[in-house]
DNA sequence: GCCGTTTTCGGCCCGACTGTTTTCAGTCG
């Protein structure tokens, strides 16, 4: 069964034996397809159906090629040809930190190590001493890494929800400890990538010296892998890699530009420059030597004839194109959210539980809220809001903050229930089996307020997004964006609205004030691209009520 | 190997950091 996430596997495979051959362009070549194939909202076999492959950018003939021989025979020559050619531990070598395609090579060609086991035999029997280039510390260097990355597992990404309360305390001991006036986190936390690599945290400091000591000290921070005049990378007790960066105010915008990325937009952004006759790094926009722009993100696309861009859809997809004929439209944003159809209390909330949420919705400016009553908890077990909780909500509902009550429904689920059960407002419905599914009865469907994804670990396949969205246009109901398995991340986001469907957004207002659900359904949502009037729960449209939608899209 | 309203051929981002070096190569992001 070909799928997308293993072609673009086999092109990095490619890329990275193309590496240790001595290619120049070509594995860049390879890696961008593989990153275009992976963000996809479809499958390959349905593009190339449409005669449409060579759209994808950076799929020119040769890969257009290579991607047909994939779907029709599951596999690709020339990379079966070129894994003969070099030894499998090779590339392999690779993975190790500070050793890249040059010193793998010259490994296996000089010396005839092929593999990182090799590599350590070699490196205990002395074998590196008074070779060419290696001193003891570069020796030393090798052998920690290689021995390190067989320990852990390199290149694991540690997803968003869990690096967002991370991150946010590293930034806020940075603003209290080190001096630091503006402090970002850039890169894919930035863009709001589902996972991250590391962190790369951008500050303006008088004295970088200090901002480093105080960083290094943090209770967070395991080692520090390097420190130079104006960058340090450490290493955190939980294994993440977090850059902190130290940036002039004259070039903090351009330095935000570069370190958010992505890769593939800094490219697009750098060659556009050219055509004009400017030059952009981290530290400005140049004309000759003269820095014209550099402050703000504002001031660096201006200067190329570009609108602002958010962070969030800098991934090269026509993102600048759009910026350079007109100003973007607005994404989502925090301010636009009214209210939340899904929130979940524990079964032992209490009536003063249901004040403390009241509380906290009114200060985020939301006018109301769904409670869930009943429905089923993520292990199958009944969930029911306590008594006094379900009290309370009556009198706590206001003018100003309506309560709604919320049943959440399995649908077809071996007990099959479609059809609503009395004293709700409105439902959650939750798809539990893959297609064929039957659209839901009439009277539910006019009170659905969402649905929500029931998936297993991972994010769907096309298959199930397909059935479960064709199940919520019949509904004619929104899909749930967020974090965690019952939501949609941002590449399903973008399949939904691609289906014309409306979005919900939860706002994590049951969870406390450092929950990263909020923040991280948002940056999905704008991630795909997401409008305010896209999202059924903005001030676009009214809640539901009567057991009618109001305003529904 | 890809890409182009100034190119169908000749480019392809560029600077920090480290280590091994007498002026630079490799790696990384």
């Amino acid at each position: 069964m070909p799928s997308n996430a293993e072609a673009a596997e086999i092109f990095r495979g490619i890329a990275d034996l193309l590496d240790v051959m001595g290619e120049r362009f070509k594995p860049e070549a390879y890696r961008r397809a593989a990153r275009s194939v992976d963000s996809l909202t479809e499958d390959l076999g349905a593009v190339a159906t449409r005669g449409e492959l060579r759209s994808i950018p950076g799929v020119g003939d040769a890969i257009e090629e290579k991607l047909r021989e994939y779907l029709a025979t599951g596999k690709i020559d020339y990379y079966d040809r070129l894994r003969k050619e070099v030894p499998a531990g090779v590339a392999e070598m690779l993975g190790i930190p500070g050793l890249g395609p040059k010193t793998a090579r010259r490994f296996w060609v000089e010396l005839g190590i092929a593999g990182p086991t090799e590599l350590l035999t070699a490196l205990d029997a002395g074998r590196l001493v008074g070779v060419k280039g290696f001193g003891e510390k570069k020796i030393a260097q090798i052998r920690a890494a290689v021995t390190a990355s067989r320990a852990s597992t390199p290149g694991a990404r540690l997803s968003i929800e869990v690096a967002y309360p991370i991150a946010q305390a590293l930034v806020r001991a940075l603003r209290e400890g080190a001096g630091a006036e503006r402090v970002e986190v850039a890169g894919s936390f930035r863009r709001g990538r589902e996972t991250v690599g590391d962190l790369d945290i951008l500050v303006t400091s008088e004295d970088p010296p200090r901002a480093f000591d105080v960083f290094s000290a943090l209770p967070e921070v395991g080692e520090v892998r390097l420190r130079g005049g104006t960058k340090e990378t450490v290493l955190l007790r939980n294994g993440l890699q977090v850059d902190l960066r130290v940036v002039e105010p004259a070039s903090f915008g351009a330095a935000l530009v570069y370190f958010t990325g992505s890769k593939d937009h800094n490219v697009q952004i750098r060659s556009l420059a050219k055509d004009r006759g400017l030059r952009v790094n981290e530290y400005g926009v140049l004309r000759g030597e003269e820095r014209i722009a550099g402050r703000t993100e504002e001031e660096v696309y201006a200067a190329l004839g570009l609108a602002w861009i958010p962070p969030e859809i800098r991934e090269a997809r026509g993102e600048v194109e759009a910026a350079a004929r007109a100003p973007l439209p607005p994404l989502v944003s925090e301010s636009d959210l009214r209210g939340d159809l899904h929130v979940h209390l524990a079964p032992e909330a209490d009536a003063a539980a249901i004040d403390r949420l009241v509380v906290a919705a009114l200060d985020r400016g939301l006018s109301y809220l769904g409670l869930i009553v009943e429905g089923v908890d993520r292990n199958g077990t009944p969930y029911r809001l306590s008594e006094s909780a379900r009290g309370r909500m009556k009198a706590a509902s206001s003018s100003r903050l309506r309560l709604f009550s919320v049943h959440e429904l399995d649908l077809f689920s071996p007990e099959g229930r479609n059809e609503p059960a009395a004293g709700a407002d409105w439902y959650v419905v939750r798809p539990t089996s893959r297609s064929p599914l039957p659209p839901p009865s009439a009277p539910l469907r006019e009170r659905i307020a969402l649905v929500a994804h029931r998936g297993g670990a991972g994010s769907p396949n096309e298959g199930t997004l397909s059935a479960w969205t064709a199940f919520a246009r019949a509904a004619a109901a929104a899909v749930e964006v967020g974090p965690g398995t019952e939501r949609l991340d941002s590449t399903g986001a973008r399949h939904a609205r691609e289906a014309g469907l409306s979005l919900a957004l939860p706002t994590g207002v049951a969870e406390g004030a450092e929950s990263p659900t909020g923040p991280v359904a948002l940056k999905f949502a704008r991630r795909a691209g997401a409008l305010p009037p896209e999202i059924r729960n903005s001030a676009r449209h009214a809640p539901f009520s009567g057991g009618r939608t109001v305003g529904g899209a």
